[in-house]
RNA sequence: GCCUGGAUGGCGGAACUGGUAGACGCGCACGACUCAAAAUCGUGUGUCUUCGGGCGUGUGGGUUCGAUUCCCACUCUAGGUACCA
């Protein structure tokens, strides 16, 4: 054959390996442009043809953009934190991380095999420390926010508490829980605040404070909270979830019952955002019905509160009503059975009842519940309220129709208003007045906003939009209530007692959540012997070893336990010093210069820089950490003054001098530049070789790292080598020796320390041992470090040890912000860098399902404007433009087995017997026509069946449009389909499907069209003996009037996201070439060019053919010139009364009027106006004529 | 119920701002080359027809010289969503 595809696939895929062709660097003197892949859940189950259709669109279209000149951004990575690695590791007892890994490397196989230009060293996996890190120090920003309503944005929660001890709450508008402050109130540990507190206090209140009691206030402002609240409890998959991750009162994933918990849990204040999130709608390009989705949810209502007084009580139900207009029609209350008022108010005479009523609501499940959802029911508590304009004594009712999650749990019920408080009236015999003038609403209530008020007061006469304002002012007036705005989302709930996912940089003291401090993060997954929850029902962290945080001082100055580097536990000083010693290390800087030549060459060692003054230097740090301007001033001071510095340690003066001035980076630059000069022999002798790239990486030396110099150090692969006189000589040095390499190892770097004697003594050794050691892959890079404390916290007790958090995040957390850590995937001490971020900026194109539309797209806007508000980043919305792929569905076959029988019945006879559909292998049928034998040998239970075949001898199958699954034997895997016809088929057949939005039923057929077009595309290339032929003879009119046809098609389709027409674009290109026999270097070399976004193995292979060296990926996208598609004659459809009847040839330049008067004397013309008189002619230049008679 | 899409040959689909409906591919039929098959190439392929033409883009109406395209009403269908006050 001449289109030898497996051949050339398997070299490019090669050489684009070997070449980097698909890396990517930050250009600034190019424009970016930035095409993102939802990226996968790395399933067990592998890839089938519909994951990469997305994958394929959006690939075309990054190798589109830079073939004009883009500098794309086109990465990809994997979710790989999730439910079914867990549950699987629950069944057999492997690890997720070894599930996910295998699973990983097996759609890696596959997606290599497409094609594709991703740049992967750019990958990223959720489940990698050194990106969950990231996730973990997001968190931690989110943990420090509050929502300040007054500047619409989150901020710090120091500027709350510079609020509250300047003026209390006076002038604190934050985003908040109706009623926050009721869970204070109950609380002993609030006397102060006193009975009557309703959330505001003084700044002496709040100065009065202790720290615990400030921390709990806190807690009710920050943007990811710890609170109480009703939470859907699944018990079969042991976890609480979120609201999209449950449907129809089941669990999205496996279908489990949910029921209603209340729980302590983590929560989210994405209802801070309910607004923005709305307008933020405005601004993006997606689907509109993606963005309804969203609208739904976030559920955005205009009405108004009222207070309803109860009769007899001191207190009042609160309502939220969309119709105050109708507020004359109000006969009863209806309050939610969970309603904390029901008890305290129903009658002495109804309690039996009530209680038994709410009992029974109790024992429903939520999906009980909403399938009784026609029977309404409830029941009289024997308390009225008082109608705030009337006086009137209102029944209140309490009724499970009536929801406790949304508005206040509480409804004003107008039966003549609303079918559902007219069924209940109905139901109870209550009265229904009507409201609506000249309506009947004996039958039904009226529900349409048009009809005009009556028995309404001062709303008589009006219709629903003019009596809204009025009524609104009403309330408000008589101080019943006010206009509000009402939200149905809720506060996403963010803790699961899971294990695969990622720990909370969280631990506990006295029970209060702490923050672990972000320069000892990652906090790692521990090991565990089980992935279950431990006997008493906490998480599975519960049950890791040494999960728990270790104070070793007076001071909060904590270490985490399980964060340190060296992974034997006897030889790793660490552990002991932390635990036991009350002392802290020193900086490590030598900041007194000239200190570098001291007799043994030694410049770091902690004696030179005066430890002992360290207590005295400390305050000056601890203090103005909440000021940074101060803190830096001050710095600078003692800098110049002292030429001494010392912090509490390593991790905050590294904090510290990320964030400086400079000036001080100067000094630091400066002082290495001495030390450059002042090396010692056995840096001399390793800087020789690694200079000259002896180990294959470029180094830089004495370089300033954070507060450190190291000696040598390489960036893009974080290698850092250290060479020191001698290690650990003393207990000093050694501290400071831990640190460093702590501090080092936390912004991803791995040290190598040598001696001087080793480096001297056999330098080829050691750059040997270092040769083998590079490149370090990713899992090297950041390891998973193990817990170095036995017994879990509970066999420790809560005295000594301080438990981290046991809940992890949710599926969504890793994935809200991957986006981001593309740009800088390797960055070890950001979660990207600034200004990485600002080059490539939003998703300029994000391509995948739409069945994330109340999850993963919603929570990634949410993080977006929360880093927006901190200014990490300078955009608030994550994706500018999305493009949904839909599902391509499998076409499954049927065979019919007559019932106890192994006998099997074409589908024409199968009405004459008693049968069984049964599913059938679809790679054993060809066109709904079974291959028996293959069949036979298909399963073993079928070795002997037999066939009742049709008229024709053939077994027909029926079919059917199902989800593609392993379990209706109808999945097409891609791997087969490029064995058999090759990545580039498969990429346009894919495409050539139809438009990508659209679902659609995967159907092979089609298939060999699409091959046999790049096969008659190769042979435009070459003759017949498979050798390249291109002649450089002048092109014809006609040749480079198709080349330009197609240069214009395939530019303007692709831009409007039209692939699969640029399929038959090129086919009908391919076609007319061929009619020409044309093979000019002129024509095919453009052409090869506009086909490699869609084939680029094949592209890139006639491109090398045709004498170019550099990639296809690097060339120009053709111009396109329209002098080659001008035409001198146009063909001009000739037509009567709007129906066409003949042609007629014109120069195209005529006039309007020179056309009409040429086809008015036609003879043709007359026949069909058949005497008339035309009454009217229309001619659009260069389109069409029409004549009507 | 509500929201958002969709409806065009035997099939997947094309027709971009109203201007030759059915591009391109599949399938099917016939033909060429072959002992034959495969592959390849060629021709035809909406439908009815008395061979003049008639009818055709879910249905009914409207706007227009002209409507698959715009407007109104409806039918069917896919997806989403809900005792949301």
């Amino acid at each position: 054959m001449e289109y030898q595809f497996r051949e050339i696939e398997e070299k490019w895929q090669d050489e684009w390996r070997k070449r980097n062709t698909y890396a990517v660097s930050e250009d600034k003197s190019k424009k970016k442009f930035y095409v993102l892949d939802m990226f996968p859940y790395p399933s067990g189950a592998g890839l089938h043809v519909g994951h990469p259709l997305g994958y394929i669109a959006s690939d075309i279209f990054a190798r589109y953009k830079k073939h004009r000149g883009f500098n794309v951004l086109h990465p990809m990575g994997y979710d790989s934190f999730g439910l079914p690695a867990e549950q699987y590791a629950i069944q057999t007892g492997q690890h997720p991380a070894i599930t996910t890994k295998n699973n990983i490397e097996r759609y890696r196989e596959q997606l290599d095999k497409i094609g594709f230009c991703y740049d992967w060293s750019r990958e990223v996996r959720t489940s990698d420390p050194a990106y969950y890190k990231w996730t973990q120090w997001i968190f931690s920003v989110i943990f420090n926010s509050w929502y300040n309503k007054e500047t619409d944005k989150a901020e710090h929660l120091d500027r709350l508490i510079e609020k509250f001890e300047n003026n209390g709450t006076y002038n604190v508008e934050a985003a908040l829980e109706e009623g926050w402050y009721k869970d204070l109130l109950n609380s002993s540990d609030f006397p102060l605040f006193g009975k009557d507190f309703c959330g505001e206090f003084t700044a002496t209140d709040w100065q009065s404070l202790n720290n615990e009691q400030r921390e709990k206030v806190l807690m009710h402002f920050r943007m990811a909270y710890l609170a109480d609240s009703i939470v859907n409890w699944c018990p079969a998959l042991g976890t609480v979830l979120a609201n999209d991750e449950v449907k129809d009162g089941v669990s999205e994933r496996g279908g489990h019952q949910v029921e209603q918990k209340l729980m302590r849990q983590w929560s989210m204040r994405i209802s801070a955002y309910a607004e923005r999130l709305l307008q933020g709608l405005n601004k993006i390009d997606w689907s509109e019905s993606i963005k309804e989705v969203q609208r739904n949810w976030i559920g955005k209502s205009e009405g108004a509160s009222v207070r309803f007084q109860l009769n007899g009580h001191a207190e009042y139900v609160e309502v939220f009503t969309t119709r105050p207009d109708t507020i004359f029609g109000v006969s009863f209350m209806t309050l939610a059975p969970e309603h904390e008022l029901v008890l305290k108010i129903t009658s002495a005479d109804n309690k039996e009842a009530i209680e038994k009523y709410i009992g029974a609501a109790k024992l429903k499940t939520e999906r009980d519940r909403q399938s009784d959802v026609k029977n309404v029911s409830g029941q009289f508590t024997g308390a009225y309220a008082l109608h705030p304009f009337t006086g009137e004594k209102i029944p209140v009712w309490i009724g499970e129709y009536v929801l406790a999650g949304y508005g206040t749990g509480a409804v004003m019920a107008v039966p003549a208003g609303d079918q559902r408080d007219w069924d209940f009236a109905k139901k109870y015999d209550l009265s229904i007045p009507n409201i609506f003038d000249n309506t009947d609403i004996s039958e039904k209530a009226e529900t349409s906003k048009e009809v005009k008020l009556c028995n309404s007061q001062f709303l008589d006469g009006m219709i629903h939009s003019d009596a809204m304002p009025r009524i609104i002012a009403a309330i408000e007036e008589g101080d019943f209530g006010k206009g509000k705005v009402n939200y149905r989302m809720r506060d996403a709930v963010f803790s699961r007692q899971r294990y695969w996912g990622e720990p909370f940089p969280i631990y506990y003291e006295d029970g209060i959540p702490h923050l672990i401090d972000t320069s000892s993060l990652p906090v790692v997954l521990p090991e565990v012997d089980k992935y279950l929850p431990t006997e008493d029902g906490e998480p599975p962290l519960a049950r890791a070893k040494g999960w728990v945080y270790v104070p070793n001082s007076a001071k909060d100055s904590n270490k985490l336990s399980n964060a340190q580097s060296l992974p034997k536990k006897n030889e790793d000083p660490r552990v002991e010093s932390r635990i036991n010693s009350n002392q802290k290390a020193p900086h490590p800087l030598p900041l007194t210069k000239g200190d570098a030549g001291d007799s043994n060459n030694v410049r770091t060692t902690a004696s030179q820089f005066g430890a002992d003054d360290y207590a005295s230097q400390s305050n000056l740090i601890f203090k103005t950490t909440g000021d940074e301007t101060r803190a830096e001033d001050d710095l600078e001071d003692s800098l110049e003054h002292n030429s001494e510095h010392f912090a509490t340690s390593l991790e905050e003066a590294g904090h510290i001098w990320k964030t400086s001035n400079p000036k001080k980076r100067e000094f630091l630059k400066a002082h290495a530049r001495n030390m450059r000069k002042e090396q010692t022999q056995a840096e001399k002798l390793l800087w020789e070789k690694l200079r000259n790239k002896q180990i294959g990486y470029h180094f830089r030396r004495q370089y300033p790292i954070g507060p450190l110099i190291v000696d040598f150090v390489n960036f893009s692969h974080k290698i850092i080598i250290e060479v020191d006189v001698k290690i650990h000589e003393t207990d000093q040095n050694r501290e400071y020796d831990i640190s460093r390499a702590d501090y080092l190892w936390n912004l991803g770097f791995n040290v190598f320390q040598f001696t001087n004697e080793e480096v001297m003594a056999n330098i080829e050794d050691v750059i040997s041992r270092l040769s083998r050691k590079f490149p370090l892959s990713l899992e090297e890079r950041s390891g998973v470090r193990p817990p170095k404390i036995d017994g879990s916290a509970k066999d420790l007790g809560n005295t000594n040890f301080r438990h981290l958090e046991y809940n992890t995040m949710p599926g969504w957390a890793g994935s809200s912000w991957y986006f981001l850590r593309y740009m800088d995937a390797n960055n070890a001490s950001e979660f990207a860098s600034r200004d990485k971020i600002d080059y490539w900026g939003q998703v300029d194109l994000y391509m995948g399902g739409a069945e994330h539309g109340t999850g993963h797209l919603l929570y990634s806007r949410f993080w977006t404007k929360i880093l927006f508000d901190h200014g990490h980043i300078g955009f608030d919305e994550p994706f500018q433009k999305m493009i949904n792929q839909g599902m391509i569905l499998g076409r499954s076959n049927h065979v019919y087995r007559i019932i106890g029988t192994n006998k099997f019945v074409t589908s024409e006879k199968k009405d004459e017997y008693k049968t069984q559909q049964l599913y059938v292998d679809i790679n054993i049928v060809d066109n709904d026509i079974l291959d028996t034998n293959a069949f036979k040998k298909w399963l073993p239970e079928y070795e002997n069946a037999e066939f009742i075949l049709n008229d024709t001898g053939e077994y027909t199958c029926t079919f059917a449009i199902d989800k593609m699954s392993k379990r209706w034997f109808n999945v097409a895997n891609p791997d087969d389909l490029c064995e058999k016809f090759g990545a580039d088929t498969l990429r346009c057949y894919e495409m050539f499907l139809g438009p990508v939005e659209q679902s659609k039923p995967w159907d092979t057929k089609g298939i060999n069209g699409v091959h046999n077009f790049l096969r008659k595309f190769w042979r435009l290339y070459h003759n017949s003996n498979n050798e390249i032929e291109i002649s450089n003879e002048v092109a014809s009119k006609a040749e480079l009037k198709t080349l330009h046809k197609t240069i214009k098609k395939i530019t303007e389709d692709l831009d409007r996201f039209s692939w699969n027409t640029c399929v038959s674009g090129f086919m009908i290109c391919v076609n007319e070439l061929q009619e020409h026999k044309c093979n000019k270097r002129a024509v095919l070399e453009p052409l090869v060019v506009l086909l490699s976004p869609f084939a680029p193995h094949i592209a890139e292979e006639i491109w090398e053919k045709l004498g170019h060296s550099k990639s296809i990926t690097q060339a120009q996208w053709p111009a396109f010139d329209n002098a080659h598609l001008t035409e001198d004659e146009f063909s001009y459809p000739v037509s009567f009364n709007g129906k066409t009847r003949f042609f007629i040839s014109l120069p195209a330049d005529l006039s309007a009027s020179e056309v009409e008067k040429i086809v008015l004397q036609d003879e043709q013309t007359s026949k069909y106006l058949e005497g008339k008189a035309p009454k009217k002619v229309i001619v659009v230049p260069k389109r069409i004529v029409n004549v009507v008679v």
